[in-house]
DNA sequence: TAGGCCATCTGGTCCT
DNA sequence: AGGACCAGATGGCCTA
């Protein structure tokens, strides 16, 4: 439980209109609110839970900061298309070329990750291989 | 200090 | 009626 709000306790603002009507109904009221709001806060236990799983099996470039909800998202999908990709070209290869689809897979391995990067002397940063492009496309604009 | 990210509360809507 | 889901509002924490 990270923050709440000083002016929302459990019993919120749902009941306030009832005030004036029984204390009965303002208790039920209360009692409700605070079940939907336990169920919430479950909820989205259970929505950041997932999102910690999906952070596990997603490329995460560097161990310092862990990827925000969008981000991982984002990140899921371009590999998800990365991976699609690779079964198509295998489709394309035909299955002489095995080598070269084992050699694909063991790149999309988590312990592996760190093959589909390169290293620009220039800047001195790694950056991502051109088989896995995933990118961020600004959106914080959109999000305004 | 501003901006990003997040947790929590809340009321609305839909479904069972 | 009650639960699930959602989006808006709000405030705390952290970092550049």
């Amino acid at each position: 439980m990270k923050s709440r709000r000083p002016s929302c306790s459990d019993s919120g603002s749902e009941s306030s209109e009832l005030d004036s009507k029984s204390p009965e109904k303002y208790e039920t009221a209360t009692r409700r609110r605070m079940a939907a709001n336990a169920r919430e806060r479950k909820r989205m236990e259970g929505l950041n839970t997932a999102f910690d799983r999906l952070r596990k099996v997603v490329p995460q470039w560097g161990e310092d900061k862990k990827l925000s909800k969008y981000e991982t998202l984002q990140m899921a999908l371009s590999y998800i298309m990365a991976l699609n990709r690779i079964l198509t070209d295998a489709r394309r290869h035909h299955a002489p070329h095995r080598q070269w689809l084992d050699l694909q897979f063991d790149c999309v391995q988590p312990e592996n990750y760190a093959c589909l990067m390169r290293y620009d002397s220039q800047t001195g940063q790694e950056y991502i291989n051109s088989s896995f492009s995933y990118q961020f496309d600004g959106h914080q604009s959109w999000r305004q």
